[in-house]
RNA sequence: GCACCCGUAGCUCAAUGGAUAGAGCAGCUGACUUCUAAUCAGCAGGCUGCAGGUUCGAGUCCUGCCGGGUGCGCCA
């Protein structure tokens, strides 16, 4: 459809450039409202009687008669509502280019897109929020390659701060267990997510404790043992947990930067030379802020502190160093070592600082998306204000903060964990998930109940099915379930989280979408050979009768969007987007299915037309459902 | 105080400035001897927080109010 557009806006424009005065990027199409009012509608009439002060009726009407029987691909061109331009295409025609481009693939941009997500700092399970975060993440990465981007996906590890000198501290000085016991503690990610909240309200309560615990944090900078050791052992455990917890959901990652290579690699060293040298970086003048290097954020009129008093560099200065890497700006680069390696055989890379054998050619990005939750955008702004500043224009144009709103718990959901609510939060719409109160709900706990439900579902309906059988079933539903969930929802919504709605598989659910390919697919499998070759040659949808005629050109039409339906989502930052296209398809396929056999259908013509519909309708939402990371069963 | 976001059906959410504001859930009526009922068809449910403005056209843009959320650390 995308180049199809494009064909007719050059002809229009050809047609019309001199009686008109406008530009050809002023001429767009968007999907009529109704069927009625044709296959693809433009408001140019509108835009053009401003200029010419006549009335739109008139101006589209003028159009219609230059425009009708010029247009290649258009059958018919009406005037509607005032001054909509309606086109109504050659149905047979677009039927058949449909047909012939179905396995085409996208070319490559010829541009590397570098995809920063989940970064969840390493010292205890990963929460919902965190699944918002990876899920979008990686339907963003996906949806960049389905376009032909080259996509590297990078998860930023956090494993000097703290939040991680916390549960050092916690296991180290008050359980008093050594690092031999500490690797006997088995699942330590969970366990340190009820000791991380033990201990902060320790921390909160104590100010001795709280001075201990930046004694750690101290002994971890200076490599000490055997805080630094642990701290090394639990980082490394935590985050394999993480790895695996998004595995489940078929979450891959290409890199593993770690903020321990940023400092000892000198990152921020080389970046300080330039943001000194270009006074983007200065000494602050604030008495308060003594010795401090300080950034001034202009936008909102902030001194930021970059490099403490202490000569210690905050978060957003290794950030900062890190940003600049990933778009090859800096005289530096990691080493690289094979972490970890998943059941494809694809590898995830580690950053090291010790010299290492040659690796892919990691960073050096085009474009950076870091997937960071709204809360961070003032940081994520400096960063793009620093780029700019440095004098990197086109990085900082292409330096995108792909933001979206925190997941909350509703308080139902509190009370239903039997987790405590503070004073006044009982009238609060939604209350924020706190990994320091250990209020939240475990990914892999939401991801176990989702598969347990999955298995109960099955059952019922495949009671004689084997469990083995039934459970990778369970596993593609639930990954389904969920992965549908965290993307329906627009990125500035504040998700508060329910189970119940969370566990919904029927009607806007992943699973509603997997059904429906399920349906599908039974009815090709039982097709004959020979209906099969014969679909593969779509005839004319005049064998159809009114009804069905209308109802299968609309799906062929909306299912031809596929491409500029990823594209709209990427430009917009609305993945939402694609949730709510596959879902309208989806409900177009199961009311067609119901009105319209095709295995019982008598009339030869009639049949194959279904069936070449079913095939493309396979073509198109396989593949996007696979941008979605939604896998479809064998059965349901 | 300053900055950003939100307010749409009972609930949870959609809706490029565009044509009659749509879904799901919950409720009610129907449809399995049929290509899988995790489905489908139908009913009911709305002054899109309030008041102005811009526009051929406003849920969407602007201004002001009201209500809610978040950010503004020598935390990360």
């Amino acid at each position: 459809m995308r180049s199809l557009q494009k064909k007719i806006k050059n002809e229009i424009y050809a047609l019309l450039k001199d009686k008109y005065d406008f530009k050809q990027t002023e001429l767009s199409f968007s999907q009529p409202a109704e069927r009625k009012f044709g296959d693809l509608s433009t408001t140019l009439a509108f835009a053009l009687a401003k200029k010419t002060k006549s009335k739109p009726f008139l101006v589209a009407e003028d159009m219609a008669a230059r425009l009708t029987g010029q247009l290649k691909a258009v059958e018919d061109i009406r005037v509607a509502g005032g001054g909509f331009l309606n086109l109504y295409l050659r149905r047979d025609n677009f039927l058949k280019y449909q047909w012939q481009n179905l396995e085409k693939p996208l070319p490559a941009k010829g541009e590397k897109v570098i995809v920063e997500h989940t970064s969840i700092n390493p010292n205890k399970s990963a929460h919902i929020g965190h699944l918002r975060n990876s899920c979008l993440g990686d339907i963003l990465a996906r949806s960049c390659r389905f376009l032909g981007y080259e996509v590297e996906v990078q998860n930023y590890i956090d494993d000097t701060g703290i939040q991680i000198a916390d549960v050092v501290w916690g296991l180290l000085h008050y359980q008093k267990k050594s690092l031999d016991e500490i690797k006997k503690i088995s699942n330590l990610a969970a366990y340190l997510w009820d000791l991380y909240a033990e201990v902060n309200q320790l921390f909160a309560a104590n100010d001795d404790l709280a001075r201990q615990r930046r004694d750690v944090h101290k002994k971890i900078e200076e490599k000490i043992d055997p805080e630094y050791e642990s701290c090394r052992y639990i980082a490394e455990e935590v985050l394999l947990d993480h790895i695996r917890t998004m595995e489940q959901i078929g979450i891959h990652y290409d890199l593993l930067a770690r903020e321990s290579d940023v400092i000892a690699l000198d990152f921020f060293k080389a970046a300080a030379a330039e943001m000194t040298a270009r006074n983007v970086m200065t000494r602050s003048a604030d008495p308060a802020k003594k010795d401090c290097l300080v950034i001034h954020y202009d936008r909102e009129n902030i001194e930021k502190i970059i490099v403490r008093s202490n000569d210690t560099i905050t978060y957003v200065g290794k950030d900062i160093a890190y940003n600049l890497w990933k778009f090859n700006l800096l005289p530096r680069d990691f080493c690289y070592r094979i972490f970890h390696t998943y059941a494809d055989g694809h590898a995830i890379y580690m950053t090291q600082s010790e010299p290492a054998p040659p690796a892919p050619p990691f960073g050096r990005g085009d474009k950076v998306y870091n997937v960071i939750d709204v809360r961070q955008s003032y940081l994520q702004n400096l960063i793009a204000q620093v780029l700019a500043q440095l004098g990197h224009s086109a990085p900082s144009a292409n330096f995108i903060h792909f933001s979206y709103e925190m997941v909350a718990l509703t308080p139902a959901c509190v009370r239903e964990m039997n987790l405590k609510l503070e004073a006044g939060e009982e009238n609060k719409p939604y209350i924020e998930v706190s990994g320091r109160k250990g209020r939240a709900v475990k990914a892999d706990e939401l991801i176990a109940k989702l598969v347990e439900k999955s298995l109960c579902e099955i059952q019922v309906r495949n009671p004689a099915l084997a469990a083995a059988e039934a459970l990778p079933l369970a596993r593609t539903i639930a990954v389904a379930a969920l992965r549908y969930f965290m993307v329906k929802f627009n990125l500035n919504t504040v998700i508060a989280f329910d189970f119940k709605e969370a566990l919904n598989f029927e009607g806007d659910s992943g699973p509603y979408l997997q059904y429906t390919m399920v349906r599908l697919n039974s009815i090709l499998k039982k097709s004959s050979g020979a209906d099969l070759r014969a679909a593969s040659v779509p005839g004319s949808l005049q064998c159809l009768e009114a009804r069905e005629k209308e109802l299968y050109w609309e799906m062929i039409l909306n299912l031809s969007l596929l491409e500029l339906a990823v594209e709209f989502a990427l430009q917009n930052h609305e993945l939402s987007s694609l949730a709510a296209y596959a879902y309208g398809l989806c409900q177009k396929f199961n009311h067609y299915y119901h009105l319209f056999p095709v295995l019982a259908e008598k009339d030869a013509d009639v049949r194959n037309l279904r069936l070449s519909l079913m095939l493309i309708f396979k073509n198109k939402v396989e593949k996007l459902l696979a941008v979605m990371g939604i896998a479809i069963p064998d059965r349901m």
